[in-house]
DNA sequence: ACTTAGTACCTTGTATTGCAAGGTATTTTT
DNA sequence: AAAAATACCTTGCAATACAAGGTACTAAGT
């Protein structure tokens, strides 16, 4: 049991709430959203985020768009849609909730 | 896909952090345990608690002492070994990093 | 025309782990 | 003796991050 492997856990569950955010500001293919996610020191790998946009497609969090890319195959563009922003703001919600969570349990 | 579910994703991350930090403070056994994350809003089992403590047992960060009960049967009392804090103090780290990361991403 | 490199998409298999449900054992109360 | 209360623990399931590997399209070099 080392650190890597606890931070690894802390991330699964914010790594959702995130991607959203990211897609509130503009729409983005996986690139791009892994991109700010490492800008922000959150390391995803692809096969970590491809399933995750799919799940969240199907549940209408998501909408997507085809388009040609400057340099190779078209991208896949992702956007939030309306059911998918008010989930987002659920999720501010439930983050907030979390962090007074912990600031309780550390001032016990 | 339900605001529950994911509420339940994020609590994952942080459940062995609340864990180590409650018995930080004082060794406890499972129902007092359980009743302080409840006190913090943060609703855990048994099912849930018995592996983790199982776990971080066998990971060297914890150790316990059977000792009788005023009432019903004797009571496993768990308490952080020295390996145990300073594993904390990695996860209060982590956690702060990962705040940062979110604050990071909600401000860009 | 063919090969290579770069970019993009996606899937499969594994490991972890929270939870529902159920089981066992001890003590106290009826 | 039986029932209730309190503790402990395990099994099976579902969700999901990640490693690894696969497919497909475009552009550049030969």
């Amino acid at each position: 049991m080392n650190t890597e492997n606890i931070k690894s856990q802390m991330r699964k569950g914010i790594l959702e709430y995130c991607t959203l955010l990211i897609l509130n500001k503009k729409r983005a293919y996986v690139s791009d959203i892994i991109q700010s996610l490492k800008e922000s020191r959150l390391i995803v790998v692809e096969g970590t985020l491809y399933p995750l946009l799919t799940r969240l497609k199907n549940a209408g969090l998501l909408d997507y768009e085809w388009e040609e890319s400057p340099q190779g195959p078209p991208r896949k563009y992702y956007c939030l849609t309306e059911s998918g922003r008010s989930f987002l703001n659920d999720l501010e919600e439930a983050w907030d909730e979390l962090n007074r969570t912990v600031e309780h349990i550390r001032e016990m």
